[in-house]
DNA sequence: CCTGACGTCTAGAACGTTCTAGAAGGACAG
DNA sequence: CTGTCCTTCTAGAACGTTCTAGACGTCAGG
């Protein structure tokens, strides 16, 4: 009959055993356990001990419930993107020091963005980290009205009301990429795009303007992509049947370039020899020593980190910047460029 | 000075404000919102209008405080193993029916699987779902006298005290694909193995007698491996450089083969006319056309289901076998196998 | 010896919910 | 009319914490 059968203590200890256990009140052992100042080094000792006795853990949620703030940041993210999960883990670092916890909501094809955020919501987070969402932009608005929102990747049309924003400086990315093959001598440069992606009309612009920018105005290429890796390897077929071919191709994103590049070996095409491959994201995939993908990098540790700071800093009522913060990325060289041939 | 200058109505609203509202007790606004019976069709309706009309949204935290049961079960996931972002993602969808919910906590370089524990249990989790724990056994024997255990795709020695253990038949899949080879005519078949990781023991073990079930005891030939796509590279290489060169090889998981498959093809050799390659988990990464990997596919939804069951199960009381609960995988055969040249 | 300040500690009220009693009112059988 | 049983509702005590006020020493300065 017993609810928990397996629990061997039965009850979960409280301050309360800890505090009769100890001969002090229950207040005190609040301090204590609190590391607050107003207890003796010697009651300090007794109740630790106490405590350690009996296994007493504090309760988070009546924790929560009594103090006014939660100190709780919920963050939004989609459980396939490696992207996302780098970022998540990187949040989780920025936040600790930042004296706040992290609450996760993942978004899948079974769990949509809308009951991720109610979930987090109901947990009273103070403030929403979201990573790349697809939400219509008066919903986050909305959203914004009620407590501190941050929308990490996801570019916002101003005005986005409250909305927070922390993005890559897309367009630059693609530029960077565009500058260091133009340096290595490339001539013919493709771009594979991303379509309606988070960011993919920022490089598409990039990659235009610095192609025009270069003087190679009529090389510019866009085919048509996407974001996983069989989109660019899809896309990595169009490009071999082009004539002329292009030496260098900058791929939306990693996971697209890794696409790419599976393509090109299998066709016998050796890549950088042959043609030169670029993604975007720097992710875990990129650094892989067997891909060693040549990419422009996103700041991910530096995204995590503004992300908390502007949502840390409108919880804190400390002067926040309305609107974008744009973080550069950073060409990251590795095996998959060389010079024109 | 206001802390939460963002927030645009200052408080969130509560249950007095509802029920001031509707001119009804809390009470009586708590059972509307649980959809309990005790109200009438008028007075319920006048609530909850009442209650959208503030923007009223229950208080998880203060729900759990109150009731006994927290209805929680505490998932611990490594942010990077795609193998285990699929499984939570059947999680959410098995542990709902049930009317249970999911909290999530993430394990990663930055964050031990200590305090991911840690900070499920402070959340009143009131059961724990690990994924591929790496805990010693005692300690996860430990919690399990505090709350019921389940232990995901890791085997225990037995008694492993109160946890109860769901995982993949792992030598019978390395049985699958070794039988799946042999067929095909291949009797120099390569196993690289995961080291210590969950499972690895009992692949390597299934690839072994499978090959001596075979008569091929003396092709027996096990490479130091591991569970990311830089150690499947690395012992792709050893691979190459043995002499006899086998023509197949079964490697750990998804990632590992995925390393390997890489080094091979930058090698030039084929695949599969030279060697066949054959994963381990059908995670997403095995599916992706220009991957198109032959794996022993472990049953996710499956695995999922168990695992909720059994920790449901224990907390309701219900009877539940002690010890393992052990799931067939299927072989799926794809592009990365052929018969023997 | 008083006074005020400080260090240590405690009682009791919050926090937002759910739960246990039980009250109020009506319907209906005797 | 009385009693019993519904249905609908409410008061008030939990839950495990933190916070506010203040009590009780002790100690230094006058």
């Amino acid at each position: 009959m017993s609810p928990s059968p397996t629990a061997a203590s039965g009850k979960r200890p409280t301050l309360a055993d800890v505090a009769a256990r100890a001969g002090v009140s229950t207040a005190l052992v609040s301090t204590v356990m609190r590391d607050t100042k107003g207890a003796s080094a010697a009651t300090r000792e007794r109740i630790l001990q106490a405590a350690k006795e009996i296994g007493y853990r504090p309760d988070a949620r009546a924790r929560l419930l009594r103090s006014h703030r939660s100190r709780l940041l919920g963050v939004q993210f989609g459980l396939q993107h490696p992207f996302h999960t780098d970022l998540v883990e990187c949040l989780y670092a920025a936040a600790e020091p930042a004296g706040y916890q992290i609450a996760l909501s993942a978004v899948a094809p079974s769990r949509s963005e809308q009951q991720a955020v109610e979930s987090l919501l109901a947990d009273r987070c103070e403030a929403l980290i979201l990573l790349g969402p697809q939400a219509p932009a008066a919903r986050l608005a909305e959203l914004a009205g009620q407590l501190p929102v941050v929308s990490v990747a996801r570019r916002l049309r101003p005005p986005c009301g409250q909305v927070a924003v922390v993005r890559t400086a897309d367009d630059e990315g693609a530029r960077q990429a565009v500058d260091h093959l133009v340096g290595l001598g490339h001539r013919d440069i493709a771009h594979i795009d991303g379509g309606r992606a988070p960011g993919a009309a920022d490089r598409r612009r990039g990659y235009r303007t610095a192609m025009t920018g270069h003087g190679l105005a009529e090389h510019v290429r866009v085919l048509p992509g996407g974001l996983t890796e069989d989109e660019g390897a899809a896309a990595a077929r169009a490009l071999l049947a082009a004539r002329p071919r292009p030496t260098a191709v900058l791929a939306f994103n990693d996971r697209c370039a890794t696409g790419v590049l599976d393509t090109l070996l299998r066709s016998g095409v050796q890549v950088p020899a042959e043609i030169s491959v670029i993604g975007f994201d720097d992710s875990r995939l990129a650094r892989l020593a067997h891909i060693d993908l040549t990419t422009v990098g996103q700041d991910i540790p530096g995204l995590a980190e503004f992300a908390v700071g502007r949502a840390v800093a409108r919880l804190e009522g400390e002067p926040d910047p309305e609107g974008e913060t744009v973080i550069a990325p950073r060409l990251v060289v590795r095996g998959t460029t060389t010079a024109a041939g």
